[in-house]
DNA sequence: CAGGATCCTAAACGATACTG
DNA sequence: CAGTATCGTTTAGGATCCTG
């Protein structure tokens, strides 16, 4: 850590608008909307407002501490609205805010074109052995 | 390996058009594309075409191992295209597919929302205590 | 120059048990 | 119901050395 670690000195490292730079401020946000689960609780929430367990239902495979973990990152961001009801058993919701709503579309809209276009990308044979799947 | 694996059976085991399926052929490649190194490839080689020490030069602290096994499913994908020239020393070109620009600049269009809209999602205070970076 | 092989660390992830 | 805490496993990723 250098000494004067400025608002100024910190602009110096990255250009703006260069998300190649190790420290830039978007990369962890990048990387929230863009991991495993994230992408996936995403484009749910697109479609609706859910509570936990409807979240959970709704993405096969994902478990209770990945899914609070994912929702806790995003919500951080600003991606995501918590909406705590102060009832016994407790009721929470989870909705998309305004800019996660836009976030989410170009999430969707990148994951809709690789459904979309799997043919044109490695033939079924290609993508039935390569590496990651025939590992074992 | 089930003794009917056609055509058909596979369809049943994901409806089209669900990424949420844990099985969904598209999740390793939207993986591949939304991959910490993954993403930044793909943005740089939208602008163009590099060869392998170019790309490392571009892509601040990726190491060779990432930068060669990214590249390589990005290849495997049908994202990236890989001219090798033989000739000594090696030069090798790497360049994006036809779908691989589509895809890459639906990855660009994200980054670049997020960089325009970091002030709209949490405070810069909220973003330097956040657990990812405070967790030492 | 463009990687492959090897070894290792750190982080992500999953299962389970427990709590307000 | 909506989580937290803990633990063990798996995977991603990094450092280094080596070769055609």
């Amino acid at each position: 850590m250098t000494p004067a670690t400025t608002a100024q000195s910190l602009l110096e490292g990255w250009q703006r608008g260069n998300v190649l730079a190790a420290d830039c401020p978007s990369r962890p946000l990048l990387a929230h909307v863009t991991s495993r689960w994230g992408t996936l609780v995403m484009i749910v929430l697109l479609t609706g407002t859910f509570r936990f367990s409807d979240l959970r239902r709704r993405i096969p495979g994902i478990s209770e501490r990945m899914l609070a973990q994912t929702l806790q990152q995003l919500e951080a961001d600003g991606f995501v609205l918590r909406t705590a009801f102060q009832v016994v058993p407790p009721h929470v919701e989870y909705s998309l805010t305004a800019p996660g709503q836009e976030a989410a579309a170009h999430v969707a809209a990148l994951a809709n074109w690789i459904e979309d276009n799997l043919t044109r990308l490695k033939p079924p044979a290609a993508r039935g052995t390569d590496p990651e799947t025939a590992k074992a």
